[in-house]
DNA sequence: CACGCGTGGAC
DNA sequence: TGTCCAAGCGT
């Protein structure tokens, strides 16, 4: 059914016709084009453009970024969700600068080692910058390949995905990092989630699905689980000397994004003060109520304030809160405080 | 392996 | 206050 030739052939030919590659990446610059891949990760194009352009002027190369200061990354990176990717992209780019004369590594097994390079990332790299002969497996990919061999297993199992990027390895071409992007632009084109455009496909008779009109029953995909919902109650605790009380964000989720103290919904006030280790004097005014969804999970917050004529380390100058990194959750609500004067 | 991890856009 | 999903990775 496939020819492999025939097949990475027609494909290579209509992605030179349109000429959609992401312009860095024809720099075939491997530190801007690993920059880019993180910041696409679960991330629409559109979305990171701008996110790129920042970081590529602010942290032009391996040594300013491993330079910069944590806290300033975060803050640059606001916005953008998956904060860990940061964190670990400049731990990745320090172990360059360190280890191998801050020259990204034209090495696979090497390149594969650091901190948040997986099978995507480190195939689109290595690939695209170096054209190692490496599949760059995304979910556009994943969707290809399930229709293009009618392939019917549940393609976010990392056992499928081991044997899809060994099957697409087998059509790759010599030019590796090309045929990945423009597998990938087909997916995010013309193989698309919903309403494919199978008649413009430049590859369709060699697509196990069109021909068998499967088309819009594949990828299968497991239905997702219901996310579990959180209620908190969020307090602008101010000091009277045009301060606010902060925390730094701890745990997993949002870890060193700044946040306003959150509780339960059930907590009592005078848990609150323990926890705090404040006094609150009067009860001010509720703020509003704003929810946010996560990947997982759904938050739901009253915002209220309070005031307290306690000195405390953690107290921020309200003309200073919009330079510390905050998710967008939080912001939600600070901008709601900012709309009543606050 | 299954799950946790942000956010915004398209329906 | 819905669903799906996006150039995935760490644990």
């Amino acid at each position: 059914m496939l020819k492999t030739s025939e097949f990475s052939h027609n494909l290579l030919a209509w992605y030179h016709l349109n000429q959609r590659s992401l312009p860095w990446r024809k720099t075939r610059d491997p530190y801007k084009i690993w920059l880019s891949e993180v910041m696409l990760q679960q991330t629409q194009v559109i979305t990171a453009i701008p996110y790129f352009e920042k970081f590529i002027t602010k942290y032009p190369d391996i040594d300013s970024l491993a330079a910069a200061d944590e806290e300033a990354l975060l803050k640059d990176w606001e916005g953008l969700g998956y904060y860990n990717r940061i964190r670990n992209f400049q731990a990745a780019v320090k172990e360059v600068k360190e280890h191998y004369g801050s020259v990204v590594p034209d090495d696979p097994e090497v390149f594969f080692k650091l901190k948040g390079v997986g099978p995507y990332i480190g195939g689109a790299v290595q690939s695209i910058a170096f054209n190692h002969l490496i599949a760059a497996v995304d979910g556009n990919v994943l969707r290809v390949m399930s229709r293009l061999d009618a392939d019917d297993r549940e393609m976010t199992k990392p056992s499928v995905q081991k044997t899809v990027k060994e099957r697409v390895e087998t059509l790759i071409p010599l030019e590796a990092g090309d045929f990945n992007q423009a597998l990938m632009e087909l997916g995010a084109t013309i193989c698309t989630p919903r309403a494919p455009k199978c008649i413009i496909c430049p590859v369709r008779q060699h697509c196990e699905a069109y021909q068998e009109n499967r088309v819009s029953e594949l990828p299968v995909k497991k239905k997702a689980k219901k996310k579990s919902e959180y209620y908190y109650n969020v307090y602008f605790i101010l000091n009277g000397k045009n301060e606010i009380l902060l925390q730094k964000q701890e745990g997993t989720l949002l870890q060193g994004m700044y946040e306003l103290p959150r509780f339960d919904v059930d907590t009592s006030l005078e848990t609150i003060e323990e926890s705090l280790g404040i006094e609150v004097h009067h009860k001010g005014e509720h703020i509003g109520s704003v929810s946010h969804v996560f990947t997982h999970k759904k938050w739901f917050m009253e915002g209220y304030i309070l005031y307290t004529r306690d000195i405390h380390p953690e107290f921020i100058k309200l003309e200073d809160v919009g330079n510390l990194p905050m998710s967008r959750a939080m912001q939600k609500l600070y901008h709601l405080f900012e709309a009543m004067g606050g």
